[in-house]
DNA sequence: TTGACAAAGATTGTTAACAATCGTGAACTG
DNA sequence: CAGTTCACGATTGTTAACAATCTTTGTCAA
């Protein structure tokens, strides 16, 4: 889970049977699973694929977000849990940590960690997991289109976002969200096609 | 897809496998995949078993719609679609008609994919994705506790909901689908405990 | 040189036999 | 008679060989 995958490289059974040294049925069984979640995409009879969000998904992704998160932080500061700000407070510290040390990827990940730590919150099952496929996907599209120095989350928004939840003002957790959410988005350089590069680096991971 | 299995059904794969006449791969395959969708819940060497969602995870399906929808309707009724205002209206007729006869399955399935259908028409792939799970979870949650007068959605709601909609008015369309949410909710007969006469059902479905 | 065609190689999809695990019931013992 | 243990049957999990499909490569002809 620590090295990220290029989108569009190819994930042959054999390679991944001898990788991670199981069988073959346990890989088809993990590729049908991380496909339903639409991490990979798997073509009949030729492969599974790492996906590659195109910039209508990603657009997709974040409305989907604007629809649901804002109401989540909302409801989240009308009733904030003690144990839960206590545990997100702890990872805004991690996310600093990685953040001084220039760890991209890393950063990528407690960024959108933080946001389903949010969801987590709320003690939803249902709310959860939805965040979780959107927060992934995110990830997936941060990794793709960010800029390397704006790396996904300006940098202290998702403390001043707990600083409202805590403060129990949900007008302005709600407002600070969606800025959040729309600086992360008009982030992103959207380049239609980046497939060049991709296929180089498939190319070279391939080995 | 018309005949409803209770809660709690043992799924053996062999009998699986002579029911749709497919080898037991494919069985194993669609296995693993219902159970990603919580639909069932598979038990390491002990089999799959129909998902039997109880009175918590109800009150989570129901609030994590009532997180998204709201916000949904009302953009939807901000920006309106013609031709999927016809497919609603259309989708209506189906239901009225299914009223009429009295089919209790497919006034649920029915009901369901109303607002399935609402999702589906923000274009929005994400968005219809997490909707369809909801719904099937509901579906799923009134089959089990809904009472048998009440079927599921109280007569108009839909109808009046489509109508705020296509009269492009927001605050209305997200007051009504909130109302009938509620509705739903409040029509159901929440015993902690229904095991007795699902296992009964099991058992008489199981030959 | 380029294009099409065909055969070989590689990869995925399927099947069937085997291994492991679990539930049940009979036998045994206190 | 109650409780425990063991063995058997049934069911799921795994493996390996086979079939089907796709990709590549080499050849031939225009």
């Amino acid at each position: 889970m620590e090295q990220r995958l290029a989108p569009n490289t190819k994930l042959s059974e054999a390679r991944l049977c001898e990788t991670f040294g199981v069988g073959r049925m346990r890989v088809r069984r993990a590729l049908l699973l991380l496909s339903s979640q639409g991490i990979i995409e798997l073509q009949s009879n030729r492969g599974a694929y790492v996906a590659c969000p195109d910039k209508s998904e990603a657009n997709d992704v974040f409305a989907a977000r604007m629809l649901i998160e804002p109401p989540l932080v909302r409801q989240l500061a009308q009733n904030p849990n003690d144990i839960d700000l206590a545990l997100l407070t702890d990872h805004i510290a991690l996310e600093d940590a990685a953040r001084e040390k220039n760890e991209r990827t890393e950063i990528i990940r407690l960024s959108g960690e933080f946001h389903t730590k949010l969801a987590q919150s709320t003690g939803n099952k249902f709310i959860f997991r939805m965040m979780r496929e959107l927060v992934t996907r995110t990830s997936l599209i941060v990794g793709l289109f960010g800029s390397s120095e704006n790396a996904s989350c300006p940098d202290d928004e998702h403390s001043n976002i707990l600083r409202a939840i805590r403060s129990q003002n949900p007008e302005m957790a709600e407002q600070l969200l969606i800025s959040h959410l729309n600086h992360i988005q008009s982030g992103l350089v959207m380049k239609s096609r980046q497939e060049p590069q991709d296929d180089l680096a498939a190319i070279l991971r391939s080995d």
